[in-house]
DNA sequence: CGCTTAGTTGACTCTTCTCAAAAGCAGTGG
DNA sequence: CCACTGCTTTTGAGAAGAGTCAACTAAGCG
């Protein structure tokens, strides 16, 4: 099995084989979550941690007038909930946005991980904070940038995560989501974010071919949206033999 | 010396005597930041980590317009930037907002720290993810919050954690910030700042003087702003000492 | 094939932005 | 003590980006 966790781990730092072996065993069991379920929910507390293996999730809030707010996408390789390691409970839901496949990991292996301080250790809080990175880029781009402008930055970052866990082919990738579920990310109405993917398809920028998302020209839209890549920490693994990275 | 990253930390568990002698060691020594000045830059990835003693600090990333966006408030109590203990180098700055004192903390220690793997590396990670709930719920502020409800939100995040280090009194606390600097956070002009903190003050739920934010009626505010203080995480410390719920 | 969900488009409204200028306040130096 | 200067706050007026309502089209599915 090619695990998407190790892949993204390596982005960091080089796995030894032992810690593979780790990251390989430790899953106690894979579930599968149809679109529209929840793989957490707000308030929970459960012994096991979730590892995305397939399809696309959204750790997501709901507001009193009803809306959602989907604050953060998780692809295959993330980890969706070590926050119950540390924390009392969860604050926020965790949704599938396609049908999903996920590794269920008891607890303690994650706190056996965590208490081991080594590599492994560290490659999980590094992902921790790529991820409070994220935040903040969207943090900007919510506050700061045009809808049209959010939406390239958006629509970057998602090719370049892709990527780095080979889910991208050149610069397209399937991207399982509605209108919707992107409009209540980027904080803009359904109509709205429809004109504006629009126009990036005029801007000949993008082309959208149901759910795949083909970029027609990556360093322009990258320039447009004042994309830089730096805040995913996306480095190429620790300088030894043998390190491919999906390009 | 009243230390408020151990007030802050034992927020999330009771500190041991030793815990609270390692934390207390472990600044090499102080320095002073002026009102304006970068207390670390972008791109930056010195040999030491910074802990706010005193005065306000921001997250922020600047714009290729020339705009700033502040993603993140940093008071008394909080480290600014262990992330250079895991990532390559700094993917924003951070600028002291009112004249500030800072302890230096070797990475080392923050190493050392991380590497015991005890109460106190917990306790950092706790606080990391603190911060990154933060960050979801300003996301969902910015995201699909009116103006209004997003400055009462705002402020009522500030009074609760101003409180748990000791900062407020009763409803009110020190604010040093100007309302451009409050706008750069949320996302607003600045005249729309001022417009919208008019009309706070006009539906009397808070009261501005000079520095000081007053908060008149808590309970409405909270309301006001569908403000629900889970995700500061800020529950009574452990109930025992020798309770170990990890692993 | 009809049913349901997702995407598209038009027309109108409203929140928020921009430009502009006045007023308040604090620090400085004469 | 006062004039001067620079920054912050406040207010007005018009413009623009984004939201809402509503209808229509396209696409997946049993």
């Amino acid at each position: 099995m090619d695990n998407p966790l190790i892949r993204k781990l390596e982005q960091f730092r080089r796995l030894s084989n032992a810690d593979k072996r780790v990251l390989h065993g430790m899953a106690d069991h894979v579930r599968d979550y149809a679109r529209g379920q929840d793989i957490i929910s707000l308030g929970e507390r459960p012994d096991h941690v979730h590892l995305l293996l397939d399809g696309w999730a959204g750790r997501y809030k709901l507001l009193p007038e009803g809306n959602r707010h989907i604050v953060a996408y998780l692809i295959p390789g993330d980890l969706c909930d070590v926050h119950i390691a540390l924390l009392d409970r969860m604050d926020h839901s965790i949704g599938a946005l396609s049908d999903c496949r996920v590794a269920i990991i008891p607890l303690n292996a994650i706190n056996d991980i965590l208490n081991e301080s080594g590599n492994l250790s560290r490659a999980l809080l590094w992902s921790m904070l790529v991820d409070e990175a994220i935040l903040r880029e969207w943090l900007v781009s919510i506050g700061a940038r045009s809808a049209e402008k959010r939406t390239a930055h958006f629509i970057c970052e998602m090719l370049l995560r892709c990527r780095a866990v080979g889910l991208a082919e050149g610069d397209s990738f399937r991207m399982p989501l509605t209108q919707q579920e992107v409009a209540d990310t980027l904080g803009l109405s359904a109509v709205h974010m429809n004109r504006t993917l629009k126009q990036l398809r005029r801007r000949e920028l993008v082309r959208i071919d149901g759910k795949s998302m083909i970029v027609e020209d990556l360093e322009c839209l990258m320039a447009f949206a004042d994309f830089d890549p730096l805040y995913l920490h996306q480095s190429q693994p620790a300088p030894a033999p043998g390190a491919a990275r999906a390009g």
